[in-house]
DNA sequence: ATGACGATTTACT
DNA sequence: GTAAATCGTCATA
């Protein structure tokens, strides 16, 4: 059985949580038992209701960003520009109000990946794509790993078909890089807050 | 009911 | 470098 991050892993603030992903794999097993996966190495922190870029600012809660307000490890999966899903992982620290951690709408977005597993059905889902760009920006990923509207609110605690594995020696991240965050122009101080974390110098990394 | 826009990617000049 | 693709969501009316 294979080693899983648990709920103490996803429940804490977003600013650790996306640095502590950094060289931990996603896993994401498809119907017929395929295996697709890969080291992330780029993530973003969206720190919540005070937070311009993030969508619960200011306390905002619709169907749509609902599972942002779930429990520490929920899967968020949210659709863009009309053709692109990008992933998150819900996080926050445990708290009497919200003892499973998360609740308060925080989380880390998935930016890039260095494929490991699956190679060919990534490919085949992106026939276009040079290898080492399969999984080179969020909606990349998603597209390659097969990851859309029915995976949002999925449990990465639990669930059958993804999941996150621990950093092994081996992915362990040498340096980290940090930047802004990517694609949040418009949005005043939130545009120039360090909130991007990359294994530095790794080809995967996008931007 | 309507309209502006988006945590992007790809193709093209 | 710029622009097109493409549609669900949310705010406004």
């Amino acid at each position: 059985m294979p080693d899983r991050c648990d709920q103490a892993f996803f429940a804490r603030a977003p600013v650790p949580l996306a640095r502590a992903l950094l060289g931990c794999t996603l896993v994401r097993v498809l119907d017929d038992a395929t295996r697709l996966a890969g080291v992330i190495v780029e993530t973003e922190a969206y720190l919540g209701v005070t937070d311009r870029a993030c969508h619960t600012f200011g306390g905002l809660r619709t169907p749509r960003n609902e599972v942002m307000w779930h429990h520490a490890g929920a899967f968020y999966v949210y659709f863009t520009y009309g053709m692109h899903y990008c992933c998150n992982i819900v996080c926050g620290p445990r708290t009497a109000a919200n003892p499973r951690g998360g609740g308060v709408g925080q989380a880390v977005l998935i930016r890039a990946l260095a494929p490991v597993d699956g190679l060919a059905a990534m490919q085949a889902a992106r026939p276009k794509s040079r290898q080492r760009d399969l999984c080179r920006g969020p909606a990349r990923l998603t597209k390659a790993l097969a990851i859309d509207r029915s995976l949002n609110d999925e449990d990465l605690l639990t669930s059958p078909r993804l999941w996150i594995e621990p950093r092994t020696p081996a992915t362990r991240p040498r340096r980290i890089a940090i930047t802004p965050r990517i694609g949040i122009d418009n949005r005043g101080d939130a545009r120039d807050k360090p909130l991007r974390f990359c294994i530095a110098d790794d080809p995967h990394v996008s931007g």
